[in-house]
RNA sequence: CGCGGGGUAGAGCAGUCCGGUAGCUCGUCGGGCUCAUAACCCGGAGGUCGAAGGUUCAAAUCCUUCCCCCGCAACCA
């Protein structure tokens, strides 16, 4: 017998800096789900997922929450595995940055990569702030009163120069661009593939910056310690160290290497299919077979971002309808590689009428007629007929079906195909009419082949079922009464006839319930509200430096609401952000002759011209924060309508000085 | 002309590469059935495929121009 096949799948190592929302999660399951499916199939499979834990950004969050960075990540990703675990993740690893089995790595290959040539020490030129110690792009500098000034302290500054390593990323451009057209299907979907070359490697790839010595929270570089390694080459490097890559024991690098797919979002394909082919090849191993680009869940249409305020999380959906319900959901609803749209109607609606009206009635009333005419024994079947052989026809045709879309990674496909199985075990029902046959003797034969018909292609919908929700395949083998677990291997349905005549079923809760689309919605909304005392839908991030900003917020104490510091400010000045549609810049009249910029997303309720002389409420204590390259220091308050309509509150009359305290 | 995605029934989408009867899910209307979770099955209505022009026997699909929406560039799968 053959060596079993390797499927060695990944997802990308998310930034602990916050919690992990339900796009996470929608990658993460989709790993999970193709890694459940190969592994049925007998591949022997790897599925790594993990956290990228360094950078600047960490150290900054850290600090800010009075802990260590370690700490600060030790946390996250606790909670991160927690939600895993929820969501019935099923990882072989899970790789940490700052474990030292990675570190100890990276700085080999960083070692490796300096002695053959390919990283070279220079400078690099930046905008540097000396309050903070910080350098800064030209784009991540941000505009005040004309003036390029520091995004973090809005205070200016000046060039300056930076030791940095490079790596040589032109030296091996020719060679990937060559590579990329030889394999068109390295890149999917194909789309990207053109974006990149158009985008990076035809304009001529840079050397990348490798090393920084700016900030401390990373790797050091071993021979050279005031610089840490950057990101990409830290980051990337994940899906070989976690391998063993370079260590004392490779063996799971020796069989799993190269990658079978690198699940990606479609914002890192860059760094997947430019830097890390090159980092390779540079170190003379294998790419990867394929990077997978999917698309993102976008919530009603609008990119999901915790400034928008739209972030949605798995748990309260889960604990809500449970993991299944949402696996499915994810995985069903949208094309996998496009965009999708998450909304709870289509949850619901999907719930109701996919799991609780086709498949769920199906095993209800499957059961529940085996019960009613053979008092729960399946019956032996008789004579095939007209109906049955097509019946057994589309459950013979099934896997080839499902194998093929699910080699495509289009879950969604794959699902359909699926449920064309259990829309035929319905038609089915209609057109034998059991509770006809089961009215006359004559009737009994024919009724003992439908219900049997019937019992094996419930099973094998468990079956299938199973990548994409893990615990369904339980509920029904427990009302079928099927307990071998050879009946519940994907060998099982290539061939009908598996679940055994004088098998006992038991009928159960249904296993999926329906749900009141209209009460559901309208009890999602109150708990929504009930969280969020005051959802300001505004571009400015609402946040308490604490990590927990995500955390549901109950009724707050009057000491909560003290922090927030509300002042009348008078608007001297507006105009339009550069670029943006929905920006509007103001400057205000704070009192005690101090001005601030302020940016707000009103531009589409109110003009510039409109905006100065009124006396608007501002956050005055907010965190200062860059939108579309402007600081923006402080927020105005809104009030929201239904429609998401915004109207500013304005200080009525003429006797509030700027500066005077609201609350 | 910064880059990319998109505009197809009331909603959400497939079809576009490779031209040939416009399809799926939900909703809606009507009918059937009663085993089942007011579930299931059948049928109907509903589309000038964003606009205009061109190529062709034939265009949602190919070509040209234009309009509109969204995302990226800017911590975020």
């Amino acid at each position: 017998m053959a060596e079993k096949q390797k499927f060695y799948i990944t997802t990308p190592i998310y930034y602990p800096s916050g919690n992990m929302h339900i796009g996470h999660t929608y990658t993460t399951v989709a790993a999970d789900t193709m890694a459940r499916f190969k592994k049925m199939l007998g591949y022997d499979t790897y599925f790594l997922t993990g956290t990228d834990e360094h950078g600047q950004k960490i150290e900054t969050k850290a600090a800010e929450a009075g802990v260590t960075p370690q700490e600060y990540v030790d946390k996250i990703v606790a909670q991160t595995k927690e939600l895993w675990k929820l969501m019935n993740i099923d990882y072989d690893d899970f790789i940490r940055t700052t474990q030292p089995r990675h570190e100890k790595i990276v700085q080999k290959i960083f070692k490796k990569f300096y002695d053959q040539g390919d990283i070279y020490k220079s400078e690099y030129e930046g905008m540097y702030c000396t309050p903070c110690e910080s350098f800064w792009t030209p784009s991540q500098l941000v505009e005040k009163d004309g003036v390029k000034v520091c995004p973090d302290c809005g205070r200016p500054v000046e060039v300056a120069h930076e030791e940095s390593y490079f790596f040589r990323m032109s030296k091996y451009a020719p060679w990937l661009m060559e590579y990329l057209q030889e394999h068109p299907d390295f890149i999917q979907p194909q789309s990207r593939a053109n974006e990149m070359i158009n985008n990076f490697l035809k304009p001529g790839l840079q050397d990348l910056c490798v090393s920084r010595t700016s900030f401390k929270w990373g790797i050091p570089v071993d021979f050279d310690p005031k610089h840490v390694v950057y990101v990409w080459l830290d980051a990337l490097t994940n899906y070989i160290t976690a391998l063993g890559y370079l260590s004392e024991d490779d063996s799971l690098f020796r069989r799993y290497w190269p990658a079978d797919v690198h699940l990606v979002g479609k914002e890192i394909v860059r760094f997947h299919t430019i830097y890390w082919p090159i980092f390779l090849h540079a170190l003379g191993l294998p790419l990867p077979k394929k990077v997978f680009a999917h698309g993102w869940l976008l919530f009603g249409g609008d990119k999901m971002s915790k400034s928008k305020g739209n972030v949605e999380y798995a748990e309260p959906i889960v604990a809500r309808y449970g993991v299944d319900a949402l696996r499915y959901y994810l995985m069903r609803e949208m094309p996998f590689g496009a965009d999708g749209n998450y909304t709870n109607e289509s949850l619901l609606t999907r719930m109701n009428s996919d799991l609780a009206n086709d498949l769920g009635n199906l095993v209800s009333r499957t059961v529940a007629m085996i019960e009613k005419y053979f008092g729960g024994v399946i019956p032996e079947p008789g004579q095939e007929q007209e109906p049955d052989a097509q019946l057994r026809a589309r459950f013979e045709a099934l896997p080839a079906l499902v194998e093929k879309n699910m080699d495509e990674m289009q879950f969604s496909q794959a699902l359909a195909e699926i449920w064309k199985l259990i829309g035929d075990c319905n038609r089915y029902i209609d057109i034998t009419q059991p509770w006809v046959l089961g009215k006359s003797e004559e009737g009994l034969p024919r009724l003992k082949t439908v219900m049997y018909y019937l019992a094996e292609c419930v099973r094998a919908i468990a079956v299938y079922v199973f990548p994409t929700m893990p615990s369904t395949p339980e509920k029904i083998y427990a009302q079928l009464g099927v307990t071998d677990p050879a009946l519940m291997t994907w060998e099982s349905v290539q061939k009908f006839g598996g679940i055994r005549p004088g098998t006992q079923v038991k009928k159960g809760a249904a296993i999926f319930p329906r749900y009141d689309v209209k009460k559901e919605l309208e009890s999602i909304a109150a708990e929504r509200a009930a969280q969020a005392p005051a959802p300001e839908k505004k571009p400015e991030a609402p946040k308490k430096a604490a990590p927990k900003a995500e955390a549901p917020a109950g009724p707050i104490g009057i000491e909560d609401f003290a922090k927030v510091k509300l002042i009348a400010a008078k608007i001297i000045a507006c105009e339009k952000v550069e670029k943006s549609d929905k920006l509007l810049k103001s400057t205000l009249d704070c009192g005690n002759g101090e001005t601030r910029t302020v940016v707000s997303g009103i531009a589409k309720w109110y003009s510039p011209d409109e905006m100065p002389g009124k006396t608007v409420v501002l956050v005055a204590n907010l965190a200062p924060r860059k939108m579309r390259g402007v600081l923006s220091e402080g927020m105005l308050l809104c009030a929201e309508d239904a429609e998401g309509n915004l109207k500013l509150l304005t200080v009525e009359g003429g006797a509030f000085a700027p500066g005077s305290e609201i609350g």
